[in-house]
DNA sequence: AACATTGGTGCACTCAGTATACTCATGCAC
DNA sequence: GTGCATGAGTATACTGAGTGCACCAATGTT
């Protein structure tokens, strides 16, 4: 890992070859695939254990709490484990700048996203059966990880550092998460009655 | 295409090579990349337009359309062309399946979908530059897409025809937008009514 | 007739990823 | 200690996607 990020940086993904990578670190091209089976992967070591958290956050809700919150719960757990990267010292931000940069690991990563909504979709039904149908829960959760990786690349793209981008990813969740709250409301009054906004119109986390 | 298209259903995405498309449509394997850059794109010919139909209808907006209305109309245009394949006849439903089974295609989907939304969240900006900074006009566009990608193909998997699953879609729609309605509201005086949140950290998302 | 353009071809190449068959060190049973 | 299973790594050769390049043929164009 160590030496694909640095000759990733130095060259470029795309320059850069497995073979090249296996031989900086000292081992055969053969023992690379051995320990990540695509070359993306090497800057992926960790992404599967973010969906767990997720599920586990909504399996483990309050009975009776509310979506919303049960959500943002969620999220929350989420966005704070992408910080902890087990790379040492200072790669891990040129690990995010490349994950944003490089075509090919952006498909694999939002590859990867996207099959975790359907688990994360099918906790969120399974936990509130009466409210949501399957095709709507998978709506609410497609909205809220689609603002949220949006959030965050294009505040990785404009070269915000990891705490206003965070903040960036908290505040797309709170707006994907507005339809969740008229659920919430006890009484089903239409919610396409115009509503007073939450006070702040678009006040960006960083300028 | 044709060829393709059969080839993939007969026999899978993976197990056919483009050599033994390329022999079925009766051309050299070089003429096939003269066509499409990769394998994936022999499925996704016309996706490109979809983005500039979004495009188009922000910026060709009445000046005055509250934003809501605005991104209705661009993601109603969006799904009436997804329906308008250029295939003959049956072959745009195998290709429809396709697309939501095959992972390679499916990642190269959401990656051009997601590049797609950095065009629109441009244009929405541009259109809105008082009530949007660059990472919210992305959340929304990312919340938007994201819900109705999900719908989409929820909908597909659970085995819906086209109609059902474009009325899915544009239900996904409604609730990604909801949020959107809150920046419409066209008295600037807020304090007429501000919801009570229901205890979450309804965090108004800076001062 | 000379020429350029356009669409297609053949061939050789790079690189990701896989299959197979090997080596070698370690641990352990007897 | 000898025999042996096991796991980690290796060398080699393969498939298949995608590219660079030289070439060809048909269709205009002057």
């Amino acid at each position: 890992m160590n030496a694909a990020v640095r000759l990733f940086t130095e060259q470029g993904y795309d320059q850069t070859s497995v073979a090249d990578i296996a031989e900086a670190a000292d081992v055969s091209k053969r023992t690379f695939f051995l320990h990540f089976p695509t070359k993306e992967d090497v800057l992926l070591a960790d992404a599967g254990t973010r969906i767990d958290l997720a599920v586990q956050a909504i399996e483990g809700r309050h009975p009776d709490a509310p979506m919303r919150e049960v959500l943002a719960e969620a999220t929350t757990s989420m966005i704070a484990n992408t910080a902890a990267g087990d790379l040492p010292n200072g790669l891990a931000a040129l690990r995010a700048r490349l994950l944003v940069t490089t075509p090919a690991v952006q498909a694999r990563v939002l590859h990867t996203t996207f099959t975790a909504q359907t688990r994360i979709a099918a906790a969120l039904r399974k936990a509130y059966p009466d409210t949501l149908d399957e095709i709507t829960a998978a709506s609410i959760v497609g909205a809220l990880t689609g603002a949220i990786s949006a959030a965050a690349v294009t505040s990785l793209q404009l070269g915000k550092p990891p705490e206003p981008t965070r903040a960036a990813m908290h505040h797309a969740a709170e707006i994907a998460l507005h339809y969740v709250e008229s659920l919430d409301t006890p009484n089903p009054t239409e919610h396409a009655a115009p509503r007073a906004s939450h006070g702040a119109k678009a006040t960006p986390p960083a300028r």
